[in-house]
DNA sequence: TGTACAATATGACCCAGGTCATATTTACTC
DNA sequence: GAGTAAATATGACCTGGGTCATATTGTACA
């Protein structure tokens, strides 16, 4: 017998993640336009509506999907996975393999992050300004960041210039590869824009 | 008789400027989703069609709207009309005004930016972004920024990190109002986020 | 004024996202 | 098993954005 998981809980997992599977795949063959929901739904085998009892809207896969890379991506920035010692390394790396990652192409990077935006929910946004809160909560720690600073204030703002950077380069701006444009902006952002008759108190 | 301009393309502006206008008033007074494009054009006496003739999709009067403020704003950068004479307070005092503008508010600030992102177009996205790089040009000409950085690409972080203050700020992360929140961010461009033990030869 | 052509306006129509009353399945109790 | 209540699935239906063939209006030229 399946461990302490009623078939109910168990089938409602399985749908679930069907229907992601099954939405990520069309997205990726026809595109996010041309995908219905009731191609989803017809190739993962339930009715149209029962789409709509997992997700609230079309769009509101995606983030979930989102959420389920995060997870991995977290798992490997583990020290003991062979991540860098350094905080803001990991950080630069992050970017890298969210930027590498199959779920950004550039429609799709592009509704993510209006569907971040959409309503108050606002949850998807939260599991990458969670993500990167956090390695900048350890990069204060190693005094890598200034340590007076908001950790979920300076991840919302990378966050931001992530979602800037790859989008631009998507429309054709590239000065340089993506990663190494992402790698620029941190240091940017670290460094400051600041030039040599800018000066103030505080 | 009017000036140079046939009676054809007289309606076609004044079509285009009334729709506007309707729009406006209507998203406000009843939000955007809850205004119907055929509320909008029967508003502005006109048949549905004709709001496609003039604008691709609903979100796209946003961008235009924005656009005529934008064009209202870059006048009262100017010196001469009271702007601040250091470039970077000219910066700080856009963004505030922009945040400040009625069509700032929650839902159509995030409407208008998740629209700019969409497509390929990014014109309205590229409104802002233009203010912003000519500021960023005399910041630097004055030494307030660094000479060595492409303004296109500062002015575009200037604008990715607008947003993201703004939208954060209306979902009810305030530590602070609204103008203070958006100095202290591009003061911590300017200056950067780094702490002690970040050293880098680049 | 008449006529030919192009620009613009129109609204019936299509389509896909989203809703909801109803049907089905599961879990639990006797 | 039978009975019952809650969770979940279903697909007919509604709604509103967007399309397009057609009608109307403006312009140019004789």
């Amino acid at each position: 017998m399946n461990s302490t998981l009623s078939r109910r809980e168990r089938k409602k997992r399985e749908t679930r993640q069907r229907l992601m599977e099954t939405a990520l795949r069309l997205f990726r063959e026809h595109g996010y336009d041309a995908t219905t929901v009731e191609e989803i739904t017809e190739a993962a085998d339930v009715a149209k509506g029962t789409f709509f009892n997992y997700f609230e809207t079309k769009e509101a896969v995606l983030p979930a999907l989102a959420g389920l890379r995060l997870q991995q991506l977290e798992e490997s920035l583990l020290p003991e996975h062979g991540a860098p010692a350094s905080p803001v390394a990991r950080i630069k790396l992050a970017l890298r393999l969210v930027a590498e990652d199959p779920l950004s192409d550039p429609a799709l990077t592009r509704r993510l992050f209006a569907a971040g935006m959409r309503h108050q929910g606002m949850r998807p946004v939260h599991a990458l300004m969670k993500l990167l809160s956090e390695q900048v909560r350890q990069a204060q720690a190693a005094g890598e960041i200034s340590a007076d600073l908001d950790p979920i204030h300076v991840g919302g703002m990378l966050r931001a210039l992530f979602f800037q950077q790859v989008i631009v380069y998507h429309h054709g701006y590239r000065p340089a590869p993506l990663p190494e444009t992402l790698d620029t902006m941190v240091n940017l952002l670290l460094d400051g824009i600041a030039g040599p008759n800018w000066r103030q108190s505080s």
